[in-house]
DNA sequence: CTGAAAGCGCTAACAT
DNA sequence: ATGTTAGCGCTTTCAG
């Protein structure tokens, strides 16, 4: 193992390339303003020595990191259940990559981390910071926004009255369209023929399981016996909770003829319970995901129909909107992340198919940014 | 949104207290030669300004700081199928955090992506890396090494020729026992009575790979006819290979008794087609996996019995052997990390066992920690 | 277009 | 035990 031996310094590249320290810094940051022939002998000595910028003088004088925050709550460890925080890291990751921004994680694991979070976040280590806010009580989203940090939120906040915050335009969070998804899964079902359509809920302290159920009502206010409660059970997202609430489900309504469950999990759980009574999917009842989580609906028995949302994207997009938001800041704006100027490259990118559901807006004003979602037909409905 | 406001200096809490920057840059530091009744005035300056150190200006002196990096990279996206990962970081993240670090995320999602890692790690902006190097013909170990910085490697790194790399004392590593585990495992179905006991192998360009395959050698050697080489059939962890493997295997030797998967993955598509073949688990074949990874195995039918590894635990491991290494190099080491002073506290704190395998050291001199398998019996062997 | 010089906020000798 | 001072390596006016 090499010493850490001391880099060269910018003094240093100067002395080599026979100019000064003002000259080497305006070449390496851009090299406006600098003739040509000049510039040239620069970049060989830069070459020449290996000369890497330290990032610790350069901060203390721009007082700009080039780093962003990723918070990551996970209460029952359920985030490491499945794939999903794995997805949106690797869509941030790319790109803050892209604009040579580097990645910090935070993961809080329980109450006591809140407060030191917070603590890193005032500390003004990172330029801005994009957080995953799961739970309709967390007070994490309170004390971030206190901490005066730039600030993206993964799926919409649900904190204050009655979702306030996702109402404050100056609350920015990417979501899927967790309603429309429910409603094109729900329609298809109908569309299938289907009348006694049940709903297995997921967590109702999250605001994707709120808007899932929220859709799924919609579609069947108008389905003619569709709002039986009785069809909407109660459970959590995980397989042993699918299991808990379609035993239940089959006991309360013996003739439901499909199931929309809150996500893919959940319908692994169902799908077990179903089988285990005898009923056949889909022919005496169809089941309907949500996530696409690939290894689950695939390996499914039978494969998995379910509404797909593009996790990696999410990730991207909030990694863009904050990072535009930090540019603003820079010029004149004190960093206030702002969800508009959306011009939605890469984002919505894919052809209109059918069972495509959802605008790539939520309304205007808001400062979320929803993005569409897919109804993935496989065999189980 | 609160602006940005420029945030107390050290200048601002000595004037409140009225004292010397020095002594308060003391208290801050742990305080020590600060009689107590002015520190307690610095203290309370601290906190009635609500200061906290600037990390570049601090950086920019002590060339610490307090950062390391995790490098992940992800080739087939594999690493993103299950949860490892997550589980990894989270060990990782709980012992940064215990020391007051910060966790630099570099995701390698491609070729290219090497040299800027590379860069990024020379470039002195981590006192560390933990680095995931999981091909055997993966160019970044090396890179890494040249880069000068301390690093842990997570699983017996490969590079190398003849995984000469995993002998070199001056490369640390951290892995789960793969060959013990193994043998736990193929002996257990040994002991059922099972004799034509196949393998399903791993992707064998991964050290995991080939030393579980390893492990399953040892055991059959002294099986009377268990040397059979149509016994192992080569896979690469996926289901749908676990499927292929399987339908191959099921060809070549239809007297198969039990199969030994080389994780839980392949174990399911393994389960998948010997259900479609008509056999039962375990009364005709019995199945192992490996790694446990709870929802694929406990939702598996039967529920699988497999090779449980503790993956926070190694991610824990590696942050504190890294930690440990840097703060030898504080003192007089020039950050080399090594493996030995291994307390082993909070590594081997669970009893021992029935089905207990593995060491906790690999053999001397060596600079790999090996860290025990357990196996945990359920339905399907 | 280029160079000289003034700090950014902090720590660590060195004084006292 | 506390204060004084000299930079760490860089960007950024400000002159020329």
């Amino acid at each position: 193992m090499t010493e850490a031996v001391s880099r060269p310094t910018l003094e240093a590249v100067a002395a080599r390339a026979g100019v000064s320290r003002a000259t080497v810094s305006r070449v390496v940051n851009g090299g406006d303003g600098v003739r040509e022939p000049l510039a040239r002998r620069v970049r060989q000595a830069v070459a020449e020595l290996g000369y890497v910028p330290n990032q610790a003088a350069r901060s203390l004088v721009t007082k700009r990191h080039d780093a962003v925050a990723v918070v990551i709550a996970e209460p029952e460890a359920r985030v490491f259940a499945d794939p999903f925080f794995a997805l949106q890291l690797r869509g941030i990751s790319k790109e803050l990559t892209a604009h040579d921004n580097q990645l910090v994680l935070l993961l809080i694991e329980g109450r006591d981390d809140h407060a030191r979070v917070a603590r890193y976040l005032s500390g003004g280590h990172v330029d801005g910071a994009l957080v995953f806010s799961l739970h309709l009580d967390d007070p994490l989203p309170g004390l971030i926004q206190d901490a005066g940090v730039p600030t993206v939120f993964g799926g919409r906040p649900g904190w204050g009255d009655d979702g306030r915050a996702a109402k404050d335009p100056g609350v920015v969070y990417v979501d899927c369209d967790n309603r429309g998804g429910a409603r094109a899964a729900v329609r298809h079902l109908v569309g299938l023929g289907r009348r006694r359509i049940a709903h297995l809920t997921g967590a109702l302290d999250q605001t994707s399981a709120v808007d899932r159920l929220d859709g799924y009502r919609d579609v069947m206010a108008e389905v003619p016996g569709g709002n039986d409660p009785r069809l909407v059970v109660e459970s959590d997202f995980t397989p042993a909770g699918g299991e808990r609430a379609m035993r239940e489900l089959l006991d309360r309504c013996p003739d439901v003829d499909a199931v929309f469950a809150a996500n893919d999990l959940t319908a692994l759980g169902a799908l077990r319970v179903l089988r285990a009574s005898g009923r056949r999917v889909p022919e005496d009842v169809a089941v309907i995901g949500f996530d696409d989580m690939l290894p689950v609906t695939e390996e499914a028995d039978p494969p998995l129909t379910t509404v797909r949302q593009d996790i990696e994207q999410m990730g991207r997009l909030m990694a863009r909107l904050l990072l535009r938001g930090l540019s603003h800041g820079r010029d004149r704006m004190d960093g206030r992340v702002r969800a508009d100027g959306r011009d939605g490259t890469d984002v919505r990118d894919r052809p209109d198919g059918p069972g495509r559901s959802g605008t790539a807006v939520d309304g205007p004003g808001a400062g979320g940014v929803v993005l569409p979602t897919t109804l993935i037909r496989r065999a189980s409905a």
